[in-house]
DNA sequence: CGCCTGACGTTGC
DNA sequence: AGCAACGCCAGGC
């Protein structure tokens, strides 16, 4: 068939760009909640395509520690901080804090 | 077509 | 509790 796009990264962007201001979910709860259980890496993967989408805030997607692992691949490594923190997250040394707090379960808050 | 890499997660030591 | 290795899947070369 046709290798135009797969689906993966969509399904990536439509649950990331649901991630309510303030909140942060991380690669597992996105890859589970796709159905792939060891598809954290491909999440990840998605987010790095998800960087050239201006609808996909990648910098509310952290890894299961709170860090922020991709931070790296923004623009500048304290872009994400700086907006993660501008929405209300405390970010320190590139760590969520109260990360269950702010912490956004797509399972829980789609009532799926 | 085959090998390597990659924004992770989990288990073992 | 901290570090290391393995596993999974897809894209790029």
């Amino acid at each position: 068939m046709k290798p135009e796009k797969p689906n993966y990264f969509d399904l990536v962007y439509q649950v990331v760009r649901l991630i309510p201001s303030g909140r942060v979910t991380n690669y597992g709860a996105i890859a589970h909640y796709l159905g792939i259980k060891s598809g954290a890496r491909m999440v990840g993967y998605a987010m790095n395509a998800a960087h050239t989408m201006v609808d996909v805030p990648a910098h509310r997607v952290v890894n299961s520690q709170g860090l922020l692992t991709g931070k790296g691949h923004f623009s500048t490594p304290t872009e994400m901080q700086e907006l993660l923190g501008k929405e209300g997250v405390n970010v320190v040394k590139d760590k969520v804090q109260n990360f269950e707090k702010v912490f956004w379960n797509p399972e829980v808050e789609l009532a799926l």
